[in-house]
DNA sequence: ACAGTGACGGGTC
DNA sequence: AGACCCGCCACTG
């Protein structure tokens, strides 16, 4: 667990998500100080794909469900973000600057 | 071994 | 504001 650090830390972020939050890619990659391999920390996410690890929490930038290609159901994502207080219309979070979770800052 | 691609992000046009 | 390009690192063909 020395080298996979970098999985292990992006699991450990997404895992520790409050409910009703969000955050983005860039934001786990910049507080494991990969802040320009945002794509990594999609990869890592990727490969881990279990309910340990919300990433139906994680979303790009913008707030968009960009990752809902991923999951088992197409809607699935939606789903569990509306399930949790998230108001999310065309794949996109509404009021994301509002729940969004820095994990740098409030971590 | 090389090239293409991808759950992104930021800068530029 | 929207579209395009580059950089980043890993995986697949």
């Amino acid at each position: 667990m020395s080298d996979t650090g970098f999985f292990e830390k992006v699991y450990q972020v997404t895992a520790l998500i409050p409910y009703g939050r969000v955050t983005s890619y860039g934001a786990i990659a910049n507080y494991l100080g990969a802040s320009r391999s945002a794509r990594m920390v999609g990869w890592a996410l990727n490969n881990s794909n279990k309910a340990e690890v919300p990433a139906h929490r994680v979303v790009n930038r913008k707030g968009l469900l960009t990752g809902k290609h991923h999951f088992k159901g197409t809607n699935l994502m939606q789903q569990l973000l509306e399930s949790e207080g998230v108001v999310v219309v065309d794949n996109q979070i509404q009021d994301f600057d509002k729940i969004f979770w820095d994990p740098g800052k409030e971590l």
